[in-house]
DNA sequence: GTCGGGCCTCTGGG
DNA sequence: ACCCAGAGGCCCG
């Protein structure tokens, strides 16, 4: 940490359990934060610039408002403070701080011994709330793409048509562009530019159809247990297996947007409208229902839509009202960039050791009595992640590779 | 309803 | 060197 001083930063305490935000914030869901040298994650949030710190006990926050906002003119009835205030309601909304994540691990864990046995390296992970509009074109992003792209597609994209925020240690901060911003010509032209590819069209089209409804009707599509920060929440109806009908409303209703999926629905359901049963079916997590869960005595490869259907009601079974959560804990394990954690001897130090023999590295009992899978261990070497610019150095880590046998029940056959 | 083929771009692994 | 599969899929015929 270094040089950082935390004396002007507001404290939440909070466990690592509860929140990480190290993985939490680059496990795939939002595209935007940003993480300095020092280990401080940053992000234009409504209209505002948040910087975020975590150690064991506490979460540290701090927000930089753009020049005009802060020298608007304050009525006699507001103080200075009241005017930032809103930052710790706001961070409680967006990270989604209310559920007690232990006990929500406990609850997924009690059902199936799969989560139960991979998610303690990987605790802490909370489902964001994010602006439904952000979570959409992100997602539309996504398509046949890797995380650090994403990044760098939605990066250009707010440099290019959202507005400047504010500049902080050479680093310039801006807003996410609202959809009229996107609606107008020459931004798909502009877009393919930046290296878009096909989802250029897909952004545009879509801008265009959302400019063309009222303000609120992507909000109208949110689970109402949910609502969007500063509002109350209201009931929304009693869990079933194939989601309430609230979520499958809002679910078709963003299929008739462009580039739009059902995956991406989902993840706009679960990331953007507060649908926790919303559970997004994609490659890697068709790769876990096949690995784990006992799926893939289909003939095709690919995922069809009564696939789709059936893995996400599985899990929604397995795991309930949450389903989607817990489905983003298996996801964020299965990940490549997280992989050391398979194998990495403690979870919150970044750092593992270059040195170290290897030899000395535990390897992990991960035999499952459930899971059809043989398990072989090689020693390989892998590069850092590459969005940590102080991590470049190879290190030397063990990887495991599951060889899926495809034989119904005869294991010993 | 289902199935291939094509799609932008970048990267790690054969 | 070179190619190709894969990356949090979707659209079209």
């Amino acid at each position: 940490m270094g040089a950082l001083n935390l004396q002007e930063w507001n404290k939440l305490p909070i466990s690592l359990a509860e929140l990480c935000i190290n993985t939490t914030l680059r496990c795939g869901q939002s595209f935007r934060w940003r993480k300095s040298e020092e280990g401080v994650w940053s992000m234009a949030l409504h209209g505002r610039i948040i910087r975020l710190y975590q150690d064991p006990d506490n979460l540290y926050y701090r927000s930089t408002f753009p020049t005009t906002e802060i020298a608007r003119p304050i009525s006699s009835t507001t103080n200075a403070s009241s005017l930032q205030d809103d930052t710790l309601p706001l961070l409680q909304h967006y990270l989604n701080l209310g559920p007690n994540l232990t006990d929500l691990y406990a609850h997924w864990s009690a059902n199936d011994a799969n989560f139960k046995r991979k998610a303690p390296k990987f605790t802490g992970i909370r489902i964001l709330k994010q602006d439904a509009w952000e979570a959409l074109v992100g997602f539309i992003c996504s398509s046949n793409n890797n995380i650090i792209r994403i990044s760098q597609m939605v990066d250009k994209l707010c440099r290019t048509y959202g507005p400047l925020l504010g500049r902080i240690d050479d680093h310039d901060y801006y807003d996410f562009p609202k959809p009229a911003d996107l609606a107008n010509s020459g931004v798909e032209q502009k877009l393919r530019e930046l290296g878009f590819g096909y989802r250029a069209k897909y952004i545009y089209k879509t801008a265009c159809m959302i400019a063309e409804k009222d303000d609120d009707w992507l909000d109208g599509l949110r689970n109402p247990e949910s609502p969007a920060f500063g509002k109350d929440p209201v009931p929304g109806g009693a869990f079933v297996d194939e989601g309430r009908e609230g979520y499958r409303l809002a679910h078709e209703e963003l299929l008739a947007l462009q580039g739009v999926g059902p995956k991406v629905a989902d993840c706009v359901c679960l990331m953007g409208l507060g649908w926790g049963e919303a559970v997004p079916v994609d490659t890697h997590v068709w790769q876990i229902a096949q690995r784990d869960y006992k799926f893939g005595k289909s003939k095709h490869t690919s995922v069809t839509k009564a696939t789709y259907d059936a893995v996400a009601n599985k899990f929604r079974s397995l795991w309930g009202q949450e389903a989607g959560w817990a489905q983003s804990v298996l996801f964020t394990a299965n990940l490549k960039a997280f992989s050391e954690r398979l194998v990495a001897k403690t979870e919150v130090k970044e750092e593992i050791a270059i040195k170290e023999d290897p030899d000395a590295v535990k390897i992990e009992e991960d035999e499952s009595a459930e899971a059809e899978t043989i398990i072989k261990t090689d020693k390989v070497l892998v590069k850092g992640i590459k969005r940590e610019a102080d991590d470049k150095d190879q290190m030397l880590v063990e990887t495991k590779h599951n060889v899926i046998r495809k034989s119904k029940r005869a294991k010993k056959a």
